[in-house]
DNA sequence: ACAGTCAGTAAGCAAAGACTTACCGTAAGT
DNA sequence: ACTTACGGTAAGTCTTTGCTTACTGACTGT
């Protein structure tokens, strides 16, 4: 049921932009802090979040606290994913069969 | 950035086990209201965000209006995070390597 | 036309949550 | 030891949001 931490955590634009950040190099609070338009404590409230959802791990380095992305919630999330992913393509796909009103917003 | 609509469409519980339900099988709004424990307009207001989120569409059927997952949503929220999987994958495997202070969570 | 069913919208409320500032530990340098 | 840098926590505020009960509209059948 982890997945549905990953899914809270990921919600949030400030905590999505500290996730995207970490995925480019793992990095402490106050950098994280530094590329962002909230306060420091902000930030470490968000990576408390994004580690209880397994998205990051931290290490301590000295006086610093390294966070970088963990495999962990990020691979519960594509599973859970993947496991609506093919219901829905074939469920689709029957609708297509059978044109009734569609009135989804569809891409083009 | 459908996503960042997705995420929050799935981030609540509620929301999420309306999409859930459609995922077994099309719905119509009252049929999905009766398996959950919230009113019938508070479905229909999650029936909404979700279509704005691309997760599902829904199609008139006389006077009722069945609901169905979408996999445009789906498919950009799975596309979304397979670019962070293989980085967080090789980051991680790089942390193993030189085994500092974890305090990650691990699951075993 | 009228009655009944189905569903979206409005208004209002109470809970959740994302920020802030202030404070308190901890580690490293002089 | 003292100072400085770093980061987590507490308390409080303000916005967001998920829910409810109305109400309104649309379609069906008698």
């Amino acid at each position: 049921m982890a997945y549905a931490a990953a899914l809270r955590a990921l919600a949030d634009p400030t905590r999505r932009a500290v996730f995207e950040r970490l995925s480019r190099a793992p990095a402490s609070v106050g950098e994280v802090a530094a590329g962002l338009p909230v306060s420091r404590p902000a930030v470490s409230q968000h990576l408390k979040a994004l580690k209880r959802a397994g998205l990051v791990i931290d290490r301590s380095e000295g006086a610093r606290r390294v966070y970088q992305l963990d495999p962990d919630g990020l691979g519960e999330l594509r599973r859970w994913l993947d496991q609506f992913w093919d219901q829905a393509l074939e469920a689709f796909k029957h609708e297509l069969e059978q044109p009734k009103t569609l009135r989804g917003r569809r891409k083009s």
